[in-house]
DNA sequence: CGGTGAATAGACAGACCTGTTCGTTTTTGT
DNA sequence: ACAAAAACGAACAGGTCTGTCTATTCACCG
């Protein structure tokens, strides 16, 4: 109770998490609580009191700024959405070189976010595993956020040159949620570097067989 | 309510999950009913009322033989994963060839189960983004069916003469994990697909630079 | 037939949860 | 400084959840 939530993040660095930002006035409060007990302790699991305690509100103010608990679970994943593909692509877009360093550094940003004490997994895998049947909002904020990765994907796959760019984008997929979730359930980011290799290996394939740009 | 779950799975060729088989005392329907609810609707969506409903047992009966919903969701998941291994690895075990053609395999027999339409995702890596933090029995089960799955896959790397075995099984672990995220997102079990060829990329790599079996 | 153990229906307790209301206090903009 | 807007505390309503209890009925088996 009298610690904020700055040690989750404390050199501001890794401020992929919008629970980590700085805040002012009630809303952002709440947002930051709630966001910080969905992604720790389940969506179903938090009950709005322990939001309220959190961010030091009454419960009238919740309730006027979000009209149900749906609502703030939907503005939460927008807003942690945000946030991490902001740092995220941030991050990549740091990166000197071509698009393939760049495809390859997404393991080395993932890395870092395994690393983070507050990683418990992306929120929305965890989600919509929650939500799979019944809320749309949820699976839809998912469907979302991977459509803005899947994009960034194709984006990468159109400067190699690729011949397929829609599978290069889904075989990136498949790396970037498997290195997630088994980060996720062994508590060891190195599985961002088994990723990494299978990707180098992918992408030596592509180049290979066309040598489109020799 | 008039319709069983047989529908789950009607011809019985897919019976990967303990919902599917069938029941006589009520300690079966209980866990048929559990299962087939917990996987589908989640554990903390799912009461205890709603799964004595389907089940068509008095609420006595659930506490006369498990303790709590804790203990019954301990149980559904350990069934599960059971009725899940014997039938993924029965599935293995028929294919004929070597280590390589089992590990390929993996990913035919992952498919099938995406396209079933009963695949609501991993029960595991679900119930693990639901009690991620609090229930030490959840996490434990789903630890213990992944060491299951890692030493099956340990195994293959062994008759393939690998040269780091637990590289080879963290790797595959990376792309079943993806694998099954992909495919319960979009709801497109040709994931599967993206996640063999990526495989035999890495089994090639494997083989070409020590060349040990030549 | 009779007895034993299990399953049944259903009411109940107690806790918790979401959401509402109301009067008061604090903050904020001008 | 003043007025409007926002936040506050706290109680309350209505519903749902897990888990308990009781009294009755069913099934099996010697």
């Amino acid at each position: 109770m009298e610690d904020g939530l700055q040690n989750l993040c404390p050199n501001g660095s890794l401020s992929w998490s919008f629970a980590a930002r700085p805040s002012k006035n009630a809303r952002e409060r709440l947002m930051r609580a709630a966001s910080y007990l969905f992604c720790n302790h389940g969506f179903a699991a938090t009950g709005i009191d322990t939001i309220l305690a959190r961010a030091e509100t009454a419960k009238a103010t919740l309730y006027n700024h979000f009209a149900s608990k749906e609502e703030l679970i939907a503005a939460v994943l927008q807003a942690e959405g945000e946030t991490w593909r902001e740092w995220f692509f941030g991050r990549l877009a740091q990166v000197e070189g071509s698009a393939r360093d760049r495809l390859l550094a997404v393991f080395d940003v993932l890395q870092d976010w395994f690393a983070d004490p507050g990683f418990y997994g992306c929120p929305f895998i965890n989600a919509v595993a929650e939500f799979d049947t019944g809320n749309d909002a949820v699976r839809r904020a998912a469907e979302l956020h991977k459509e803005h990765l899947i994009t960034w994907l194709k984006a990468q796959a159109i400067e190699l040159q690729a011949r397929d760019v829609a599978e290069v984008a889904r075989s990136f997929a498949v790396l970037i949620d498997g290195a997630i979730v088994a980060a996720q359930h062994s508590r060891d980011p190195s599985f961002a570097r088994n990723a990494q290799a299978l990707a180098a290996l992918y992408l030596d394939s592509l180049g290979a067989p066309s040598s489109r740009n020799g």
